[in-house]
DNA sequence: GGATATAGTTAAGTATAATTAACTAATAAA
DNA sequence: TTTATTAGTTAATTATACTTAACTATATCC
């Protein structure tokens, strides 16, 4: 089946396009909105996702020291987007979520990127529907596999 | 149909933040690899997508003043990442393009952002495969059809 | 032809993200 | 118990993205 894996890739090559293209445009904005940085959206998106659990192991995620990580979280912190307490099986860490006003902001970003696909599929056959579910389906299914 | 309609609006949910979390963290990377911002990056894929005229259109769409896209996109081409030439046309304007090297790059990227997808599908029959081509072509249509 | 508007550049100043280095506190190891 | 390691914070410095303002050059309008 040479021909169509040729064309699934081509496919997932041009939908990546389109989407980041898309994605990026809709992520300055909430930039520009809530006037936070790439990195602090990016932290907040980490502890949306799970995985993130302590402050040195968000600045090795994102790239950078402890200390700026610990001064982005701060921020974060007194805009009411994280909650930060300290871990009581050692008192050295803290844990780190989302508070409320966090969570729905990225929320909000999740529902922003997502309205053109409602958009459109709500005009679709359950057929189709069903395509796309499926297909989405799957490819969650290896995005949270690939932990890597 | 209201939940089949239900779960595809969960599904696009689910699909859209796994993608973003690790969307951001290959743009990150790349941010890191070749010293990069994040507005330069965005230059790039402006240019790659199409749509991105002259200078003052760039930071009207990327949010910031056109003096500041000047500044940006000179780095770029001083790069070598993007062509910058005069405007037959009207000269007090430029042309802006990825130059090969841009164009390398921003390949590059989306490889890395869809190697998971292929990984992942060439290990399915070929009808699963041709239920992702079949819902990714509906969605990359959706989002190029959405020049809002 | 002269006034106005548009496209882009340049320079100086501002704001802030991130680094380095020094520090505190808690745990682990010796 | 003493030492070393780990987690995080803080302060000073650095780097740079972006803004404002002044400028050049081309194009359009009267």
């Amino acid at each position: 089946m040479i021909q169509s894996s040729k064309l699934l890739s081509q496919t997932v090559r041009e939908w990546s396009e389109a989407f980041m293209h898309r994605s990026m445009r809709d992520f300055k904005r909430v930039m520009n909105d809530t006037g936070l940085s790439f990195s602090q959206i990016n932290i907040l998106m980490c502890l949306m996702h799970g995985g993130c659990e302590g402050v040195s192991d968000i600045g090795e995620r994102m790239g950078f020291t402890n200390a700026a990580a610990s001064q982005a979280i701060d921020r974060l912190v007194q805009l009411d987007l994280v909650k930060r307490s300290e871990n009581p099986q050692d008192r050295r860490g803290k844990q780190l979520e989302l508070a409320p006003k966090g969570l729905a902001l990225m929320q909000k970003g999740i529902e922003a990127r997502t309205r053109w696909v409602e958009d459109v599929t709500e005009s679709l056959t359950p057929a189709q529907q069903e395509t796309i579910i499926a297909a989405l389906t799957l490819l969650t299914e290896a995005a949270r596999a690939r932990t890597d």
